[in-house]
This record gives structure tokens, sequence and C-alpha cells, in this order.
DNA sequence: CGGTACGTTGTGGTC
DNA sequence: GACCACAGCGTACCG
């Protein structure tokens, strides 16, 4: 598929799964090279307008229009300032370091840094109805220690997650539930003991 | 701040809340009025690397710097296929509607029509500790009912935020959960029933 | 500032 | 395809 870039004064519309309006004003538009577009204005990181992947592309008199599905994206167009092709332009993605996944193995490599029990097992993604647990240990005893990790300092949404999963186990189970994470809160470290978890204290 | 973009050859690095590598390839970089920079792939909505707002420039040789507190973004630029300035570039925010807050305007209008229950007094956004609850409606019995609201098919973490909200208000109050959205999926209907709570189908 | 939640979240993975 | 969670989440808003 074709790619480029648009500078334009008009107006957009969205319409889908929410409706929107933007401008008029003078916008910048990007179609990539597997059909999604954004019209990104001149502030902020994200577009203010997108649609995705595999948009089929339609143009009459002065307006350009974007669909997929449902949803539809419109710009009307008062004057384009510029427009330039993007070839061979590469989808490469980007390589991270530091994600939680890695935080999850330097537990699960070395749980006996962090951990006062013995485990017999110990798994990591372990998959629920509820949803996977980061990492699940169950000691000699049968108590059950669910892990639920984070790679930036934890929010009380994070403890909420947590809670969901020891809830659940705790149906069959003798459980305790840990936040492994850089950093918390005080407000986040009171509900966490008010809920009976503990924190560990985890980074890179 | 001059706003433009780039279309270059290179290779993109990123450290601070996390350190990345992107390429060698062929990619988009935008830098904006606000002094933000984003890197843009050939396919994919979002950027591939970026860096907030007045993010300061650097260049030497064939090196392209940005910085911003802890964070930075470096292009080691193999060849620039073009160069252009943006001037002019439109700042607006984009109108939306259909969101969240209108549903919960809706209920909160229209109670009558969702609850089987006379209010005494209803709040919105009900600001406490853990979070502000959506509506908050209060019968003659001193029934608290706590409703989450969310724009589409909700998920099993709005029931987390729900129940974390009706745990906290239950330590004073008998409480009632419900949870308002579009649509609901079965895992998750079943949850919620398991909770005790209710779904109120509410739409645009 | 930190804390919390929304978002047309996007995106990837798993079942 | 539905469901679930992460993300350098970004961004807004309220304290």
């Amino acid at each position: 598929m074709t790619s480029y870039l648009l500078y334009f004064d008009g107006t957009v519309y969205y319409n889908g799964r929410a409706s929107s309006t933007l401008g008029p004003g003078r916008f910048l538009l990007l179609r990539k090279n597997d059909g999604s577009v954004s019209i990104h204005g001149g502030s902020l990181i994200v577009a203010r307008n997108y649609i995705g992947k595999n948009a089929k592309c339609q143009s009459r008199n002065n307006y350009l229009s974007f669909c997929k599905g449902g949803e539809s994206l419109t710009i009307e167009m008062a004057n384009i300032i510029y427009c330039q092709e993007l070839n061979d332009w590469s989808e490469d993605l980007v390589q991270v370091v530091r994600t939680e996944q890695e935080l999850v193995e330097k537990l699960f490599d070395n749980w006996f840094d962090y951990f006062d029990v013995d485990f017999d097992i110990i798994y990591t993604e372990y998959s629920t109805s509820l949803g996977s647990i980061d990492m699940l240990g169950i000691d000699s005893d049968g108590v059950h220690h669910v892990v639920e990790v984070k790679r930036r300092k934890c929010s009380i949404s994070a403890v909420s997650q947590l809670k969901r999963y020891v809830d659940e186990l705790s149906k069959n189970n003798r459980v305790q539930g840990y936040l492994a994470a850089p950093a918390i809160g005080k407000n986040v470290a009171r509900y966490l003991e008010e809920l009976g978890f503990r924190w560990i204290r985890i980074d890179f």
C-alpha cells in the first residue's frame, strides 16, 4: 500500500466507536503501509484522530474519507499545504528492555531472595478465568503465594487486580498475596496492608 | 518552537523509564510545537518512540538527540531522506461525543428508568481515597447504590474496580453494586453475579 | 506534585 | 474471535 503524509487545512470528522470533530485547522495526516491513518495536531504525542489498519480510502470533491468496518474518518479538505509519498518506510518494532516480564523472570529465578518460604512449585503467568497470575508459588504447606508484578510504582488498581486473584484462589486454598514493584505510595501501601497483602520491592 | 518532520534512515535509542532500540531502518520523526518528539514506523497508529513536551534538542556529528529530565531519545542518522518545516500547526483538541461522562449524566438524569429504588440523594464522581465513584445513590433505607459506568463492553477489571468501592463503603453501610455498560461478556457476567452485583444495560 | 481513571485507548498474547 | 493485561502507556482532572 502507498504510504504518504499530507499537511493540510481542513476539518476532520470521526464516526464509529465514538463521534468527534476536529478543527477546522492545520493538521498532519499519516497514511502508513498497513493502511492505518492518523491525524496529528501540533502538540501531544498521540494522534488526534485515527483509524486502524486496512482502512479503505475514498476521495470525492474536497473530501477525503477512510473507512473500516463501522468506522469512518472524513477530512473536509480546505487546502493542501504539502503532500509527500513515504517510500520504504520500515515496520521494525521497538526492542524494549526493562519490561514487566523481566521483573517476573527475575522474581522467578531469585525467588529465595524475595520470599521467606520454600516453594515446592512455581508458576509464571498462571492462567485463571479471572486473568493470568504473574507468579504463583505453592509451598510445602499448600499455601498459595500469589504475586502481581508491576514495572513501575504500583497503583491502587494493581491491588484490586491482586485481590481478584487472591479471592479466587482462596475458595480452595490458603493464600498469601504480594505486590512486587519498584515503589509504592502511602495510600496504596495502607490499602495493601489492610487487605493482608505484602509489598515486595523489586527493581531492574 | 519550530516544528518539523524528518524522514530518515537511522537507528533510534531511548533511555529513561525503560531502554529500547529501534532499527536501523527508515522512520519518520515529528517534532511538534510543544517540543515533543515522536518516531513513527510504517505501521501501527502509535509512535515507536517518543519523548514528552519541552524536550531539548542537541545535534552533534550524525547524532540527533532529545532530552528531558532523565529521558533521552537519540537518533543515529545514516541518511536524511527529507526534512520539512511545519508552520502554523494547529493544536486544537478533538471534540468527542459518546464518552463515559455522557453515560454517567444519562444515568444521573434518568435514574428512575434504570433503578427499582428511590434515591434520596445522588452523587456523581463521588470521591473516596480509593478512587472516585461514577455514581452513588442513597435510598431512604440508607442503602448505598454504587455504580461503575463503562462506555463499552465491560471488562473484568471494571468489576474489580467496582468491588473496591463497594468493599470500602460496606464498612459503614449496606451497599449494592452495579456495573452500567452497553454490553457484558459471559465470563464477566458470571463473576459479577457471584459478587452480588448487577449489570445495567445503558447505551448512547 | 502525586493519585486515580479514561481512552475511538493500541497492541500482543492466550484460549 | 473473545478475553485479558501490559504500556516508556498518554492525557486529563482533582486533591
